[in-house]
DNA sequence: CGGCCTAGTTAGTGTTCAATCACTAACATG
DNA sequence: CATGTTAGTGATTGAACACTAACTAGGCCG
């Protein structure tokens, strides 16, 4: 009887914490996307993730904490979006290890187009500016800081890509984050590595 | 005897209400510029500004309408700076209104150095991403939106850069912002408009 | 069945915060 | 000095919020 007294989960009741955590990590980057480290509440992140809102701080310690494996989860994804679209444009390499001269600029264009894909999805492109807006906070710029670090290495080890094409490509990621924060360009059209705005050539 | 209860102000107490706007308008572009939209309270910006919380809403109507007025003064500072650069390198201009063609690269080049020179004070680099990053809210994005094609109008006509060019330029600036956000580079130095991370060639 | 661990909840605490209210002090003008 | 206006404050309020504590329920193994 006591199983009719309350609105129950109709079925898939009880879950592994690491899928919770999966789940609650997943709600928490769409929410803090939108609305940033302050202006989210844990109470809609537990929504979003169909939890309660206290049983977040079983999964994650603090607020931030939460932010900051949010922040790791996006660079995670970028990064795998790069190795992505590298191994998608990978020839014979001359040497091991070793880019051939005249692939790096297919490369960085391949990834290019995998960053302008990820981007259409809005959400990762918010949260990366909350990231960087949160800066202020020393534990999340000195992981911000880590992740870009290791962001900047891997596209150079996967494309050979030198300094100045390199400090370009960069540049057209951070402008089309902007662009594509405030809306300028309707990212519809995933095809826009050489649009108008963000192109240079 | 009412008059000795309290702490009073000493001496320079009253002064008109644009005056104390202004004051608030600096303090909220402080604060707002390292806390944020919604990490800063509206006591943190009073006390910076020395007046009561309660009285900056006099002044500015809810804490939002504080923040935009605070964006319109961050874009009003890079135009100004960016006007004064171009005034700087004006040279003859061979039809009135146009820039000469090879001076295009010059007049950018003055406003990268003008941008930097800006960015050394941390404060305004900060305060754009806070605005970038709240972008979500429909005002505050259509302000940006504005003001942002504003500008990049304003640099046009400056400079008369072209497409390609003029879409460097912002980039750089953008990638400039990052870098600075997250304190990669200790913008000390003034002049590094042609610096490592930053620089194409 | 019964003990036991883990998933998950309800209820609650102390705090913070934007915004309002009701009031006082300083100045201006006739 | 009376009257009106503008600058400014202290006290308060009602809501929201991060986080805690204490309890409940589902599943597994003996």
């Amino acid at each position: 009887m006591s199983t009719a007294t309350l609105g129950r989960k109709p079925a898939g009741s009880r879950q592994s914490a690491g899928e919770r955590r999966e789940q609650v990590l997943k709600a928490a980057v769409s929410e803090f996307a939108v609305h940033g480290l302050h202006g989210t509440s844990t109470e809609m992140i537990a929504k979003r993730a169909k939890i309660s809102q206290p049983y977040i701080f079983r999964l994650f310690p603090t607020k931030k904490d939460l932010f900051l494996a949010a922040i790791e989860r996006c660079f995670d994804r970028v990064e795998a979006a790069f190795k992505a679209a590298a191994v998608h444009t990978d020839s014979v390499e001359p040497h091991p290890g070793q880019v051939a001269r005249g692939q790096v600029g297919a490369k960085l264009h391949a990834m290019g187009h995998a960053y302008v894909r990820l981007l259409t999805a809005r959400e990762l492109v918010l949260f990366q500016m909350q990231a960087y807006a949160a800066c202020s906070d020393e534990d999340v710029r000195s992981l911000v800081r880590r992740r870009w670090d290791g962001m900047v290495k891997l596209v150079t080890e996967l494309t050979g890509a030198e300094r100045p094409e390199l400090n370009l490509f960069l540049a057209r990621g951070m402008l089309m984050n902007v662009v594509a924060s405030i809306g300028l360009v309707p990212v519809k059209a995933a095809d826009q590595w050489g649009h108008e705005v963000i192109g240079f050539a």
